[in-house]
RNA sequence: UGACCCAUGGUGUAACGGUAGCACACCGGAUUUUGGUUCCGUUUGUCAAGGUUCGAAUCCUUGUGGGUCAACCA
């Protein structure tokens, strides 16, 4: 019975093969799957999806995970992605079961080669790339063999120690395998294998001078460490017949590749190409600025690896193409937030407040919770005084119907304090609003009103003599249009306001020793993380995401 | 003028021949000293046409639409 209300559960199609393959004993019912970055960049959100997703398949049938780095290139890749991709791994709360990488295996893929070549399934081809295109035929049009296609196994030997060790010019021949020209898919047009590089590598130096192509060196590697489910996104699906073909010639162990469709979420752009450009063509302030997409920038704009594991495991799993709604995130994020931020006060636009009855130089300090949600996280004491801050969008001269916050003649209650009332207002020359004339009554002290008055808003506020200034970035989706990449310029539409700085916001005195991570909500206005960029003496918070504004709603119509 | 993959509300994702469900978004209501949170509710969907079947989102056929494939990148 159990049984078959396990089959019912709701898994995704990669957990079903996988739940198969286990239930029939293949490999002994062992899972291994494997993280396959090419340290060339930094992770981003699309690769979260992945991690999350070879990591939490592997575990839940009790199976590991292997970090591999893809270090086939040496032109592109460094040491210091290597180590950042680690970090980031780790601080989505994932441990590799080991840490490996491609170049591991250079010595054991020569051997390979090398048999290739002797069983005369692989050759050593010296036309030039136009040349080769021009061989390979197009999608719908069958190729043609070249000229070097049949070169003895003894010369294409020779010809291969030669490349290694160095005799040859970089791109003066390539190592193909010899499969067919005529191949309805591409890939299987005799692919090449080896290319020269006369190039230092990250790890292993000068020892090479021929280094493999990805379809030579990824499913070798994934079988050298046995992986059950190698799995990948939706265009090496083509690969597959290739990853295939060079298992079943070697004899090797018999990983098996799955693809699933990556996904895209709306207002942002996810390819390396783009990233990459909006680094170094200034667009943003660098791979961590907290408008992008990558884990690094996600984490300085305060979202938590919870909140992202979260966000990667309700997408789903599946073949087809998608776009994500942004808002999927920024709930992931608020919810996690909600039950762990502790609140705090942060006036960004300062407007003066004088409480006209309460005595100059008078102060209490008043309680008020940490966090609602959380009756463990306790209170804090907050400074009330003659002189305070509100927002200025918290007083309207002129207000519409259904504003619940200050106006002329109108009551607000500030939040855990007293419930006031706008006299009237303080003008400059040229008639702006400099501060509010305010009666405060006495008897409306929360926790303790008895004034009988019901103000429908509530508003936060600070007390001048004990606010501090500070810096508060906020952020907004980094481009107008939903889909970016449609676009024949994705740089046309990028959302000139996606970074507002408030260089002279006050805060509560609480939040006085606040160090870099911090995360924080700023009641009524949002969550908020305390940046790498803040000192003790300024203080720099960014907008992590802001609370669900139904009045922003309500006053757009 | 090829091969392969895909098609379920606005978005994402379930339903493995038997009540089309869930989440986000949206809209409405209750509660609220955060216009937050929480709770309740409404609206909205099987790409099309045939076929198989007592019964089709599911199987078959043909369309239609979308995606991928021709780097000495991964």
């Amino acid at each position: 019975m159990s049984d078959s209300a396990d089959s019912r559960e709701s898994v995704n199609f990669l957990e079903a093969i996988i739940r198969e393959d286990v239930e029939a004993g293949l490999h002994g019912g062992r899972v291994l799957t494997r993280f396959p970055p090419e340290p060339n960049g930094y992770l981003h959100i699309g690769h979260a999806k992945s991690i999350a997703l070879n990591f939490g398949l592997a575990a839940r049938f009790g199976g590991k995970t292997n970090l591999r780095f893809d270090d086939t290139n040496p032109a592109k890749e460094e040491q210091e992605y290597v180590d950042a991709i680690i970090h980031d791994v780790r601080w989505l709360g994932f441990e590799p079961a080991r840490i490996l990488f491609t170049s591991d295996y250079f010595e054991q893929l020569y051997e390979w080669a090398v048999a290739l070549i002797r069983s005369g399934k692989a050759y050593v081809d010296f036309s030039t790339p136009e040349e080769m295109a021009a061989q390979k035929g197009t999608p719908t049009q069958a190729g043609i063999p070249g000229p070097y296609r049949d070169t003895t196994p003894e010369e294409n030997l020779a010809l291969f120690h030669k490349m290694q060790a160095g005799a040859f010019r970089e791109g003066e021949c390539v190592l193909r395998a010899r499969i067919d020209m005529a191949h309805p898919n591409m890939h299987m047009r005799d692919p090449i294998m080896y290319r020269i590089k006369h190039a230092h590598h990250h790890r292993t130096g000068d020892r090479w001078h021929v280094y493999p192509m990805y379809d030579w060196a990824h499913g070798q590697s994934d079988s050298i460490e046995e992986i059950t489910h190698s799995i990948c996104t939706l265009e090496f699906a083509p690969h597959r017949a290739l990853y295939d073909w060079f298992i079943e010639q070697l004899g090797i162990f018999p990983s098996r590749q799955y693809e699933f469709a990556r996904f895209n979420l709306s207002y942002t752009v996810m390819s390396k190409r783009k990233l990459l450009q909006l680094v170094t063509e200034g667009h943003v302030r660098g791979w961590d600025d907290p408008r992008m997409p990558t884990i690094s920038a996600l984490r300085r704009r305060g979202f938590t690896p919870e909140s992202i594991v979260d966000f990667a495991t309700r997408i789903g799993v599946t073949k087809r193409e998608n776009m994500i709604e942004l808002s999927l995130l920024e709930y992931c994020i608020r919810e996690d937030l909600n039950r762990r931020a502790l609140r705090r006060f942060a006036v960004l636009d300062p407007l003066r407040v004088i409480i006209s009855n309460y005595e100059e130089g008078r102060e209490e300090w008043l309680e008020s919770e940490n966090n609602p949600e959380d009756t463990d996280a306790g209170h804090r004491l907050l400074p009330f005084g003659r002189e305070l801050f509100i927002e200025q969008e918290d007083f309207m001269e002129d207000p519409p119907s259904k504003y619940f916050r200050l106006s002329p003649g109108g009551m607000v209650r500030l939040k855990s304090a007293y419930i006031i009332r706008c006299d009237g207002v303080d003008r400059d020359a040229e008639g702006k609003v400099t501060a509010l004339r305010c009666t405060y009554f006495p008897e409306s002290r929360s926790g303790q009103d008895t004034s009988g008055l019901k103000p429908k808003g509530v508003i936060h506020w600070l007390s001048v003599p004990h606010s501090r200034v500070a810096e508060v970035r906020l952020y907004d989706r980094l481009f107008t249009v939903e889909d970016p990449s449609a676009e024949s310029d994705f740089r046309q539409v990028l959302h000139p306001e996606s970074l507002v700085i408030k260089p002279d916001a006050r805060i509560e005195p609480a939040l006085a020793d606040t160090r870099a991570g911090d995360k924080f909500q700023f009641t009524r206005l949002g969550y908020f993380c305390t940046d790498p960029d803040s000192t003790l003496e300024k203080p720099v918070f960014n907008r992590t995401v802001t609370l669900k504004d139904t009045w922003a709603k309500v006053a757009d119509r």
